[in-house]
DNA sequence: CGATACATTGATAAACCTCAAGCTTCGTGG
DNA sequence: CCACGAAGCTTGAGGTTTATCAATGTATCG
């Protein structure tokens, strides 16, 4: 019934992963390479100080648990480095990944009580921890930063419905090629325009994002490479023909 | 490919429908049967009757268009009575449905320029209608209202992301056995516990909801009804094995 | 009472999953 | 430096679920 093995979807466990708090000062904030892409980008200097004090900046290797769905939410993430995927488990082990949290991405911008899905690193990963309260405080003082907040989680909400859409109506290789296109644009918004889409995550990662089995995913990336789509270069894969994706991509 | 007929998914006509204002006078906002569930219950007498100034109450018959993805969002809705479907399509008529708007929802929380799926009455409805720039202001002036349009819309992205484990990964049975919980769950919030679940949608509504067809949904609730678990009612379904349906249904 | 929309049922086909084997890659240690 | 093993990926054969096509049934409404 499709899972892979339960031991392959670490629920209760940190697999690997460390943690080293960053050495720098009080305004490790306003020189943050991923400040323009994240919610960050909403505060004016001082309210950055102010975050700065927040933050606490770590580092984990890759296949860390950040936290498990329905632990309380202590804190939140904002991604600085690195790829995390967000996944729901069902009880038998099938796993859903509801989304992967790139470089910029705020996890857990609900301010909910506790954590409405799990979240482990996919690749070695910087983060800015926050505690839940102390944000919920600054947010109290600056109800501005909840314009910002609705801004995200609704940006969230959209993509969460475009994904239900390619669940529920796609077919396997439409997925794929929607996932690529995907990636390419929101790896575009980060480090500019490139047809070379880094793809950190594992095949059975991709899979579990689009509903299919793995060897449904491998034999999309061979079929498209055999058709000259896409080429598979050592992190990632290269689209060769971006309008025939886009088609198969399309709305 | 899974759809049925074009013309059966309304794009750019309004299909139906009349829409006739209200008579009643500035205090319809604090009498709102669907208030305690709304927005509105966020908001301090002297508010609602800012509100009340800004909606406009309307009805509408069943197959109503309210909007179409992608146009301008110059309105907001609240829905008080009644269910709307909100959906994207494909475009070549394949139609995802996101969700099921009951009384006391809020469709459009985004505030977002433009609308990210169409929405359209299932069956007689009313709404509340309120102009987004509007709203903005009022929203402006009262930011803590911004508290409240978060906690919905966070509620929102996980309900979306409950349905994104059901699309990727639930069997056609388990989303059925699903959906009726689910649904049995809102109805309860509106009327009360029952285990008799209204469903004003069509069996294809249903379908293109849990990424099926209509006659995957049929045979499903044929087989429930054979195996003693669901009742089939005029207007909806009676929840007989709720025990059984839970565990289909389970997370 | 007929027409129309909606729902059910059956037969068949296709897409995707499952199971199983072989292949790559990469890191480790002899 | 090469051999080995582990992990991940690909490929193949066959099975299951769900979609598709088609026909029939049922309710509603003029």
């Amino acid at each position: 019934m499709n899972f892979h093995k339960p031991d392959f979807h670490p629920v209760n466990v940190h697999l690997g992963g460390t943690c080293c708090p960053d050495p720098h000062g009080h305004d490790r904030c306003s020189s943050c390479a991923v400040r323009p892409h994240s919610i960050c980008a909403a505060l004016d200097p001082d309210e950055l100080q102010e975050l700065d004090a927040l933050a606490q900046p770590l580092n984990f290797t890759a296949k860390h648990t950040l936290f498990v769905e329905g632990e309380p939410a202590a804190s939140l993430y904002n991604v600085t480095q690195g790829v995390v995927r967000l996944y729901k488990m069902l009880e038998d082990g099938r796993r859903q990944i509801v989304g992967f949290a790139l470089p910029g991405d705020f996890i857990g911008l609900s301010l909910g009580e506790s954590h409405t899905f799990s979240a482990d690193t996919v690749s070695n990963t910087g983060v800015c921890r926050f505690s839940r309260t102390a944000l919920q405080g600054l947010v109290e003082r600056k109800p501005h930063l909840l314009r910002k907040l609705l801004e995200f989680s609704s940006r969230e909400l959209e993509s969460a419905q475009e994904q239900m859409k390619l669940l529920g109506r796609r077919t396997a290789d439409e997925r794929i090629a929607a996932f690529l296109i995907a990636m390419r644009d929101r790896w575009a918004m980060l480090n500019g325009q490139s047809a070379t889409v880094p793809l950190p995550m594992s095949r059975l990662d991709i899979a579990d994002f689009l509903g299919l089995t793995i060897e449904t995913v491998s034999r999309g990336f061979t079929r498209l490479a055999r058709e000259k789509k896409i080429l598979n270069v050592p992190e990632g894969v290269r689209l060769m023909d971006i309008r025939s994706l886009e088609t198969l991509a399309a709305a």
